[in-house]
DNA sequence: AGCACGCCGACT
DNA sequence: GTCGGCGTGCTC
């Protein structure tokens, strides 16, 4: 009998890391796709996954083949995995083997003993509306074992929870197992401290904060145990080889932390609905500011779902713009920037009866950046193409991009002046401004500068549960989904930078943000305000948070984005050259959109090739980033021609390439 | 992606 | 002299 030959997906990028090995026909006989072996590559022995079988026929030099040397009995990938990594391949054009090998887990010779928790199974203290009734009612009678996808577009404290614990109950009932996605470790102890309540399964928690003993535990036991269970998970977690998965909730679907923007460039919310399809079972997006592609793919079917109302009697939150034009030519205004006196006021009055306030500013630190009142000077990192920000408690300068870090300094390095005038403000300066107003109340910062461990958030969220803090000023860490019963002021400050983002998905960011984080407010019955400080509150944006439009902004961003040739209407594909060299990436990047152009014109009409333009920050910790944009409104056109293109190029060893597919921001 | 080889500058 | 930085080529 001869030795067999088979294609491993190895974790390595050469040859698109689909390599030949051959077998001996005892070991052939037990090997299948989704096999995990050990292969030997080079002078090292790697990681590989069986992909199949080929024929002894189609191999040109048998000598240069080398044989499978060991074989993995410890994990291994069923079909359906396999076919959603194939299919990820493909899409995100991105190398098999590696692909595999980063969604595994760590193997551990001696895991120790997997931790979860139990959940208690007491019966539902509530009882859902019409509107949340109906929603149930409809994905169950569509029938649960055959795939549909539906997105729940519900305002914030319309009760998406409790349509997704009563869906959750009947898969259960069903002895099913489910997987819920949320897009951070953040709301995990919200939903943990739900489901622990509402369901009689175990509930196991999949994120950064797990140990890698317990990732590979979870893993085998997925492989090995059937019974019904609840998953709750961030992104990755959407690759757990549950058994048995009867649904998929996506929440807060329109989340960026579902997008991974190293390595493969994979949405989690895109996965969740190509893996319910091979499962053959329903998955159920939810959010209330939906991606503008989610709504525009939803909207004109019956799977789409509009809640308007909040439940248990809330009403939205009203909104108040506060014109900041002009402030700081009055002293007083002055003083208390960023706050205004309308704002000091309002939160004074709210202390006052009892309840908390949280103030939302999307930026660290104490000022954006120092500059020399005399000269003019500002200060750079010397590594990367940025401005350093101010860190007043730390009294230093460090980078946002790279690690470095300088005392701050007492005087101007050009000219000796030592009049050094903060720029901007982040959530320091917010908290130092309101301790001094209001030095008798407990104020605390929630950001990832101040609170760095799962424990910390954990502790700051139960103080601030139980009314141990008044304040909380934070950044997008305070405006994800989180349920604060006695919240019912929200300050939103320096939202206007955000306004003005040169990319295609400003808008939509911003009416996410000032959505979600005005949501935090009266979320339990009683009259709640949002204050948001604004210097342009002629801007469209606002009215539709003022006025709780729900689908005006939708209406009116998709004409927006026919116009600009964006998604949802075109397809983008993102291509970034970064290398030491700043001349070689420029060179190459202009090279290749050259050769893509040619390439379209020759077989591709529909796509369009954009630039090469550097990145918004250029330089990053030394190394330069130029980047093309690739178009169409033609999908298969898009990747047929980014395939053709990653088969024939490879980029010069001193330029690493990366492929964004459908990307989130422009960077 | 690793890993080896080989070329060159700098430091005991 | 030889140590080590990094540019280049190779891996089923």
């Amino acid at each position: 009998m001869n030795d067999q030959y088979f294609l491993v997906a190895v974790n390595s990028p050469f040859n698109g890391s689909l390599l030949t090995y051959k077998a001996t026909p005892e070991m052939a006989s037990v090997l299948k796709r989704g096999q995990l072996v050990k292969v030997p590559l080079g002078k090292r022995v790697i990681d590989g996954c069986l992909w199949g079988a080929i024929d002894s026929s189609s191999i040109k030099d048998p000598t240069k083949i080398k044989d499978i040397v060991e074989i993995e009995s410890e994990v291994f990938l069923s079909e359906i995995e396999c076919e959603l990594y194939q299919w990820m391949a493909n899409y995100y054009h991105y190398p098999l083997g590696q692909l595999i090998h980063d969604v595994l887990p760590p193997f551990l010779k001696r895991p120790r003993k997997l931790n979860f928790d139990q959940g208690a199974g007491i019966p539902l203290d509530l009882e859902m509306n019409e509107e949340q009734k109906n929603v149930v009612d409809q994905i169950t009678a569509y029938g649960f074992d055959v795939f549909s996808k539906w997105l729940v577009h519900g305002v914030t404290g319309a009760g998406k929870t409790l349509i997704y614990l009563e869906l959750i109950k009947k898969i259960i009932a069903q002895k099913k197992s489910v997987l819920f996605l949320l897009p951070e470790i953040n709301l995990t102890p919200q939903f943990l401290k739900t489901f622990q309540t509402y369901l009689d399964v175990p509930i196991y928690s999949y994120n950064s904060s797990i140990s890698n003993s317990d990732k590979f535990g979870l893993w085998k036991l997925l492989q090995e145990d059937d019974s019904p269970k609840m998953i709750l998970g961030v992104r990755s977690s959407i690759f757990l080889p549950i058994k048995n998965l009867g649904l998929v909730i996506v929440d807060e679907e329109h989340d960026q932390s579902f997008k991974q923007d190293d390595r493969c460039t994979y949405n989690a919310r895109d996965i969740a609905i190509k893996r319910a399809a091979l499962e053959k079972i329903p998955v159920i997006l939810g959010s209330a500011t939906p991606m503008v592609e989610t709504y525009k793919a939803f909207i004109e079917t019956n799977h789409y779902f509009g809640l308007r109302k909040r439940a248990l009697d809330a009403r939205l939150p009203s909104v108040e713009l506060i014109d900041m034009r002009g402030r700081s030519k009055i002293e007083s205004e002055r003083m208390i920037w960023p706050y205004s006196s309308e704002s000091i006021f309002k939160i004074k009055k709210a202390l006052e009866r009892e309840e908390q306030v949280l103030v939302f500013i999307n930026r660290l630190g104490y000022a954006n950046y120092l500059q020399c009142n005399a000269c003019g000077h500002q200060f750079a990192c010397p590594n990367c193409s940025t401005n350093l920000k101010y860190f007043k408690k730390r009294s230093e300068l460090s980078c946002q991009t790279c690690e470095y870090k300088q005392p701050a300094p007492e005087m101007c390095p050009e000219c000796m002046n030592i009049n050094l005038a903060p720029k901007g403000f982040g959530t320091e300066k917010a908290y130092e401004i309101l301790k001094d107003l209001l030095p008798e109340k407990t104020i605390e910062r929630f950001d990832r500068d101040e609170i760095k461990t799962f424990t910390q958030l954990e502790n700051v969220l139960d103080r601030f549960h139980k009314k141990e803090i008044d304040i909380l000023v934070g950044t997008q860490m305070l405006s994800k989904g989180h349920n604060f019963k006695n919240v019912n002021l929200v300050l939103i400050l320096g939202i206007d930078s955000q306004l003005n983002f040169p990319d295609f998905r400003s808008n939509e960011r911003v009416y996410q943000t000032l959505t979600q984080v005005s949501g935090r407010a009266g979320r339990f019955g009683k009259d709640a305000e949002v204050l948001v400080h604004t210097l342009a509150p002629e801007n469209k944006i606002f009215s539709y948070l003022k006025n709780h439009t729900f689908e005006e902004f939708y209406l009116d961003e998709i004409p927006m984005r026919e116009m600009c040739s964006s998604p949802p209407m075109k397809k983008l594909i993102l291509i970034y050259f970064n290398s030491k060299s700043q001349e070689s990436v420029i060179k190459e990047s202009t090279n290749q959109a050259n050769s893509l152009r040619a390439l379209a014109a020759k077989h591709f009409e529909e796509v369009e090739i954009l630039g090469p333009r550097p990145s918004m920050i250029e330089k990053k910790v030394n190394k330069f980033t130029w980047s093309l944009m690739v178009r169409s409104s033609d999908v298969n056109q898009l990747h047929n021609l980014i395939k053709t293109f990653t088969k024939n190029y490879r980029p010069p060893h001193t330029i690493s390439l990366k492929i964004d597919v459908d990307p989130y921001y422009f960077d």
